[in-house]
RNA sequence: GGCGGGUUGCCCGAGCGGCCAAUGGGAGCGGACUGUAAAUCCGUCGCGAAAGCUACAGAGGUUCGAAUCCUCUACCCGCCA
């Protein structure tokens, strides 16, 4: 069969930080281990940075472990304290929606049956239900006393913070919870392996530790590393900025496709390590295929494909390519027939407008999602990046007549070399 | 509880009462070069066609005129108790 998780995972380049790694590999060998990680809710979606440890669990588990996803209830109401400054608490309704969001993302995920062997059904569960019901003495005593100060004050976000804007007590408590967390799992489901992202080490180690002090049983912990910022933000230079978020409302299936098409050549390779299942010699190929013929972007095209359809299933991939092979293809955009066009154009942003309005070129890129104000789409026009129909227009007081419309309805528009919006114009 | 400092545009960060829609970075956006890359260079970057409008934590006030002065409120930071 396959070759052991850990070289898998190290030949990812998915293995940041780590506990005694033989000792975890003999634990490993025995049998089926129970391992999590955890997710806060802090954002009404999953984004791509948070699927590096999911899909760690998956990998676990197809490997014959058993993952438990932790949805952080009660983490998200306290704040992983960050090196920006603190945080600004969210209601416990809020924090309750959110996680339900994403927990329901992250069940797709995992196996919650038996698929990868016996005793590797997954299991979903919230730190809420045994944080939130714990007294604040029973707390301190319990959990706060194995806590020293001293180490705490010497972990690297607290340093930092401490020299800037301070932090509070709420976030100097995150730690204990984590680690809390870990303890109880343990205890439970005798949960020995814990992973996450490397910004994570600490809140790991701390429950590592706890668990040997409070049980004298050893645990193991392991990252990876950080594709994202702190923040989850800037996850690759190669385009637009912002979250890539898991939530189709959020970030279209499109939207997502085409942020992975656009990788650049250096990242595109440890992306498919990252965040595909595609084994040694089909990424060697793919590295070949990039080094070679670059231009034909088959490694990025691979990624984005293989990404879309983890994230959104192959029925939506399917359309998504269809559509970024009819808008960006060598074919001319009237030669595509209506059925191609709708599907295409069904996938990009887009608005209504009415012929009859007389709209310009600067009213069509605002309604088609492309310009945030007038005075941006004048700026996009006169910048000589504004497109209809794959025509430069350069006449702020353009306006489309019956002939431009594709199959009698479609104005194709652009900003820039890969910002389309197809607005649907009737009489 | 006392004393002191702070709150500026997406982020960081300047800002003498008029010349401030507000210096400078970064990010973003567009162009050139390419491959829907990277790097680099150029341009741009509150809303509005314009008049003008809305903005410098919030609310008042002083003034011909305030982001800049005063008062109160909220939040943050530091020192002391």
């Amino acid at each position: 069969m396959s070759e052991h998780i850990l070289d898998e995972l190290t030949w990812r380049g998915l293995i940041a930080q780590s506990t005694d790694l033989d000792a975890l590999r003999k634990d490993l060998d025995a049998g089926p281990l129970t391992l999590y990680a955890g997710f806060d809710p802090t954002a009404p979606s999953l984004h791509a940075g948070n699927l590096v440890p999911l899909l760690m669990l998956t990998r676990f588990q197809r490997a014959g472990h058993r993952p438990i996803i932790l949805a952080g209830g009660a983490t998200g109401m306290i704040g992983d304290p960050r090196d920006t400054g603190e945080r600004t608490l969210n209601t416990a309704d809020v924090v309750a929606e959110w996680a339900g969001r994403i927990r329901s993302q992250l069940e797709r995920f995992v196996d919650f049956d038996d698929t990868h062997g016996a005793g590797t059904a997954a299991t979903v569960v919230n730190n809420l239900d045994w944080t939130g019901s714990t007294s604040v003495l029973d707390f301190l005593r319990e959990t706060g006393k194995h806590f020293s100060v001293n180490v705490m004050l010497a972990r690297e976000t607290v340093k930092r913070r401490l020299e800037s804007d301070g932090m509070s007590y709420t976030e100097f408590s995150y730690l204990l919870l984590q680690s809390n967390d870990y303890l109880r799992l343990n205890r439970s489901h005798d949960c020995k392996l814990q992973v996450g992202g490397s910004d994570q080490w600490g809140n790991i180690v701390g429950g590592v530790d706890l668990i040997r002090k409070v049980d004298g049983k050893s645990a193991h912990a392991l990252t990876a590393p950080l594709v994202t910022d702190a923040e989850g933000r800037k996850f690759g230079k190669s385009t637009g900025g912002g979250n890539v978020w898991l939530d189709p409302a959020m970030t279209s299936p499109y939207a997502w496709y085409q942020y992975f098409v656009n990788v650049g050549d250096a990242d595109v390779l440890r992306y498919l390590r990252l965040f595909t299942f595609l084994d040694r010699e089909e990424i060697a190929a793919l590295e070949r295929d990039t080094a070679e013929r670059p231009q034909l972007r088959a490694a990025q095209k691979r990624l984005a494909e293989e990404f879309t359809t983890l994230v959104h299933g192959r029925r939506e991939t399917d359309q998504v390519i269809a559509a970024s092979q009819a808008l960006f293809g060598r074919g001319e955009l009237a030669d595509l027939d209506a059925s191609t066009l709708d599907a295409a154009m069904a996938e990009v942003p887009g608005g209504k407008a009415r012929l009859a309005d007389g709209p310009t070129i600067v009213d069509l890129l605002v309604t088609g999602g492309l310009a945030d104000s007038r005075g941006a789409a004048r700026r996009t026009v006169n910048e000589g990046g504004a497109y209809a129909n794959n025509t430069k227009v350069t006449d702020e007081a353009w306006t489309p007549s019956k002939e431009d419309l594709l199959h009698g309805k479609w104005l194709v528009l652009r900003r820039g070399k890969r910002n389309t919006a197809g607005v649907e114009v009737s009489p």
